[in-house]
This record gives C-alpha cells, structure tokens and sequence, in this order.
DNA sequence: ATAAATGCAAATAGTTTGCATGCCC
DNA sequence: GGGCATGCAAACTATTTGCATTTAT
C-alpha cells in the first residue's frame, strides 16, 4: 500500500520496510478511519501472528515520524492514528461516538485570524470538535452507547 | 474558594464538602491555569499532607461532573483541569510548551458553519491548537524544552 | 447516625525501554 | 555481513477500583 516513492525514500534514509511496519501501515490504509494503536494490533495479530504490541507502537510513531501517518488526539486522552492523506479534523458525537469529517479548508480562516492575534504558527493538522449528532439530537431517548 | 449557591447546592444534593475537595477546587482556582492531576496533587500535599492521589482524581473528575471545573484535552493523551469560568481553548507552543488561551468568541463563527453543514450541536468547551510561539519561531536556535 | 468520601493497596490500561536475537538491504 | 528492527519481559506512568475506616452533615 506504500507508494514507491516512499519505499525508496525510507530506503535511501536507511530505514527498513519491514512486514510489521507495512502491516501496520496498510490497516490503516485500508481502514479509511482513524485507529487506536490496540485495534492496530488486534488487525495485525490476524496479518502477523507473532507481531508485538511493542512493535505496533514503534511502527506507528515510525510511520508518524516520517510523516506517512498522522496522530490524533481524541478526547479522554485517546490517541489514534490514520494516514496522511488529507489534512482534516473530526467532529465527534459525545452520545454515539460517530464522528464526521472536517475539511482543514474551512479551517483556514481562523487559523489566519489566530496566527495574527498571537504571533504563533499554527500547524495543528488535527482538532478534534465535540457534540452531538443530528441522530442523537432528534429522538427523546438519545441512542446510547458512549463514546468510543 | 468555592461559592456560597455552589457550596449550598451541592449539599442538597447530598454531596459532601470535604477539606480534599475544597482544595482541590482552591488549588485550581489559585492556579488560574491548566493543571495536570499530578500537579495538583502535589500542590494538595502542602495543604493536606495525609491526601491521597485516587482522592485528587476523584475530586476532579467530582468537580467535572458537578460543572465546576473544566477538562481539557491538551497532545500527548493529557488530560489538564481547570476551574471552568470563561470558555476558551488553547494554543500550545509544540517547541517551548508555553499556551496562550483563546477566546471562545473568536470560534463562535465557525462553531455556527460547522453545525450547519454537519447537523451537530457542538459544545466543545474545549480545543487545543498546536503551533510554534514567536520566541521559538524567530531566533535561528529555538528554546528547546518538550512540551509539558 | 448514616451515607458519602477517604486512604490504602492492589489492579488495570496504555505505553516505553533494555537487550539478545533475527532479518532487511 | 552489518546494523536496524523485532520480540520478549520488565519497567513505568497514569488512572481506577474494592474495601475497611473515617467523617461531613
């Protein structure tokens, strides 16, 4: 699922394609959505029997690192990963968990606008929003399943 | 430091007001910035020796719950609590780990855009930008720390 | 008095690290 | 073959929980 431009580069820089980092790389690729590093490894166990927790970690902050995966923070401390394909942030539901996608496009504005106010350069490349979805708004009994 | 209707309602409902809590909520107050829960545990220990950490955590998450103080999610799967006056969001510096607040007015617009085309009801009390401050962006050797 | 909250200790979850072994290039 | 990455286990940090005791009301 790596592009060969990547696969060179990594090469070039002396980094390893090894078969736990591609695995890793590729659920997530094939996911479309963001993970926790738990439910990488549960997909990956499946791919790579003998895969470590540990190697999933070192895989994702690796593939972070070089910039092919991007880090998330979701609230309650979570942090997830995806891949960097688009830049954009979530919206999620306190009530069902689902989240939407933001575009980074509408973002831009205000980021103009804070970056003037506080000298900063901003670089988030992921915000995440909270409230409550139109499902979870419309009936009296809210479906209830909590986040994540 | 808590106020008299606050102190008054919380003990109709049954709730107690224990020295523990009451510094925990003092200690926050104090502050007037983000702590993280070790921080004011540590603060609390002056104050209470005999405090325990589980106590500080469930003061917080106590306090949370009743509305009185605010979690904020800043990177790096830390949760930091404050005594929820005015909202705002924050803006952290990723080099020096220094944070400017930002008004919640200034996100009013985009909370109305945001809502309109996904159909949620945001009520994120809290964000967390990540940038670069204008002290670490000028100088050609930024003031290296790590965040936190 | 009595139910709620604390303190303690142990359990749990998430993540990191040291080191010997394995394997990509 | 040389060195980077993995696997394993142990260490760590942050947080939670059960339970006996204390204490606010």
């Amino acid at each position: 699922m790596l592009d060969t431009d990547s696969v060179t580069e990594l090469r070039q820089k002396g980094y390893r394609l090894t078969p736990q980092r591609l695995a890793v790389f590729s659920i997530l690729a094939e996911a479309g959505q963001h993970l926790s590093p738990v439910d990488v490894y549960r997909r990956a166990q499946q791919r790579l029997p003998g895969i470590n927790e540990a190697t999933v970690y070192r895989a994702l902050s690796f593939l972070t690192e070089q910039g092919l995966v991007h880090a998330a923070h979701l609230g309650g401390g979570q942090v997830v990963y995806e891949v960097a394909e688009h830049e954009h942030h979530h919206l999620l539901c306190r009530s069902c968990g689902e989240s939407v996608e933001i575009e980074h496009r509408l973002m831009e504005a205000i980021y103009e606008e804070l970056e003037q106010i506080t000298g900063y350069q901003i670089d988030s490349v992921h915000l995440t929003f909270f409230g409550r979805c139109a499902a979870c708004l419309a009936p009296e009994e809210p479906r209830r399943q909590g986040p994540s």
